[in-house]
DNA sequence: CTGTTAGCGCCTTCAC
DNA sequence: GTGAAGGCGCTAACAG
């Protein structure tokens, strides 16, 4: 019942040198009507050439490896949709490996990976690269969607604390001072410069930055929600400086959003009224809200394209440099901020 | 700067059959002072076992594909999530495709999937397995999660068309006769079984289930907001039959429902009080809408784990008889049906 | 233009 | 308890 190559080139009355020549078009090349009798028995036979024999002899895989932290999280999600989709349309296939930010699985699946011989790694697991893993890579391509720019390793990045700024400043434009902050886990490097971008944008408006006004939550509608009943004093939990409550909210991530408008909801506050919210992501479910939010996106087609762009340059030539990229997001202006809803089109 | 097999067993002093005992702890026994020696040597030299070498001389790929429509849809994206780590924790790697319900990405996938010699097929694509598939399919083991049980292929599913009862059942007992149903594409099978469901559920308690209030939408927020608005009669359209607006809605799934409550908060309608939604699905999104979401829930970790422990059974014993399971889901309530909210607390 | 053939790295039967 | 060797299916260098 399977058919190897071996078939094809009997059928076709040729060696199996040929029925390579054809189905890798070279590298030497074949007679127009050999050609075809080879490409018939291929027809007749069904047969496929086996992917794995072919890696082994030295051919790529035509695979890559992708890390990625957390499925749940939209904005991580569409990222992995975006790269999953252009690396399938360059003819790779893309293997995803979900990491939940636990070192003992990135590890594992990057083993995984590397023993599979994939061409190239995308990296977004959101972990801090440590040296103990840099033996285990070898030298594969490697791309890092991590805000954590390394040595020898390509990276594309949101510009994470521009962004935040962009937030904050928005906020501030409407008139609030008392900004609290629900930040990611602050070992997380991109989480970490979200937070700088909002202090910064604080301090240099003069608005209080202290960590009292910080509350650190993963990056789920459960933690935002949490996070948001403390800084807003669901048990009446007095800020230490400023015993008013915050009027605004500034939000490491759009699926924290939504846990926070919903716990504002439970605790009798409207929104953006009585808080104002924005956040990080741009995702879809972003504009689904109630009310919708203001959100700063990120372009996920374009950083997919990007970094497939780089890592296949770097699958091919191995020798050519890596460059680092960031990339700044666009407002999208919902209602949770404050801003007025459009006009209704009818 | 790669190492082989050749290499451990020659810095162990031994052959390399040795070194393949006891990597995989047979089929010949090793004495403990040479399997001390080879360990060592695997140590020193961080000797990987090349995956592709092994999986081309006979061995398993130790892997399975798995076909997932829409990554999109936190539905399919909590399932893909179960199937993965589900499959990892056994020593499985999970090849994940995104088909979108387009064919052409189904068949392309699979044809990868099964060049790189997967052990077994999860398929969750959506789309029937028509018959054209069929022989390119060799005899790879599969488990199917459609709603379509197909000869020979165990298959695990949600009873749609009973949990869609139970979602209408529960409207109904809030006293709602008027029930408008948002559909998914109904060339799927699950869609289709989810429609009838609400149209028996309808039936038996003498209420319309008239094809006027069925709006076909794909599942998603932005098809479930349009499909609300037309069903609720944004451009003021009159039902054929009624010319009362529906009073509920039943949601083929959470993130068309989520869609929906956003068009019911732009028409001005509110939810539950002028239109009570109930949907299908159980996401954790379903818990953070405003209101939350009432829900039909499937459990998902039942769900991968059985569908893990039936395929391996039949990667391990092919010849095994394939089964069928359906599972009902259970009913989450929470305010968007119009049943109270959770006293608080405080 | 086409055929022959030597491996890629690993597993496992067979001989010792 | 250990070693030698064939072969999984494919590619590409080398001959013709």
């Amino acid at each position: 019942m399977k058919i190897t190559r071996l078939d094809v080139a009997r059928k076709a009355g040729v060696s199996t040198a040929v029925v390579s020549y054809v189905i890798n078009k070279g590298p030497r090349p074949v007679a127009p009507d050999t050609r075809a009798r080879v490409e018939k028995a291929i027809q007749d036979l069904g047969y496929r050439p086996n992917a794995i024999a072919s890696a082994l002899r030295g051919g790529s895989t035509h695979s890559i490896g992708f890390l990625t932290p957390n499925p749940r999280d939209p904005f991580h999600a569409q990222m992995a949709e975006a790269i999953e989709r252009t690396f399938l349309g360059l003819g790779y296939l893309v293997i995803t490996g979900n990491t939940y930010y636990a070192r003992a699985r990135e590890e594992r699946l990057l083993r995984t990976f590397l023993d599979r011989k994939v061409d190239g790694l995308i990296l977004n697991s959101g972990i801090t690269l440590a040296s103990s893993l840099a033996p285990i890579l070898g030298d594969v391509p490697i791309l890092s969607l991590d805000a954590e720019p390394m040595p020898d390793i390509a990276s594309i990045s949101a510009d994470e604390s521009a962004d935040a700024a962009t937030a904050v400043e928005h906020l501030q434009r409407h008139g609030h001072r008392l900004i609290a902050h629900i930040a990611g886990p602050p070992h997380l490097r991109g989480e970490e410069l979200k937070t700088r971008g909002w202090r910064g944008q604080q301090d240099s408006h003069h608005s209080p930055s202290g960590d009292e006004l910080i509350a650190y939550a993963e990056s789920s509608e459960e933690g935002g929600s949490s996070a948001a009943s403390l800084l807003l004093g669901a048990r009446g939990r007095p800020t230490a400086l400023h015993d008013e409550r915050p009027t605004a909210l500034f939000v490491s991530s759009d699926v924290q959003a939504i846990g926070a408008i919903s716990a504002c909801r439970q605790l009798g506050l409207r929104v953006p009224h009585e808080v104002a919210i924005v956040s990080l992501g741009g995702t879809r479910a972003a504009g689904y809200t109630q009310p919708p939010l203001t959100t700063v996106r990120q372009d996920f087609e374009f950083i997919a394209a990007t970094a497939a762009s780089r890592l296949l340059d770097r699958i091919r030539d191995p020798g050519s440099s890596s460059s680092d990229l960031m990339l700044t997001g666009n407002l999208v202006v919902g209602e949770s901020c404050g801003c007025p809803p459009p006009t209704s089109p009818y």
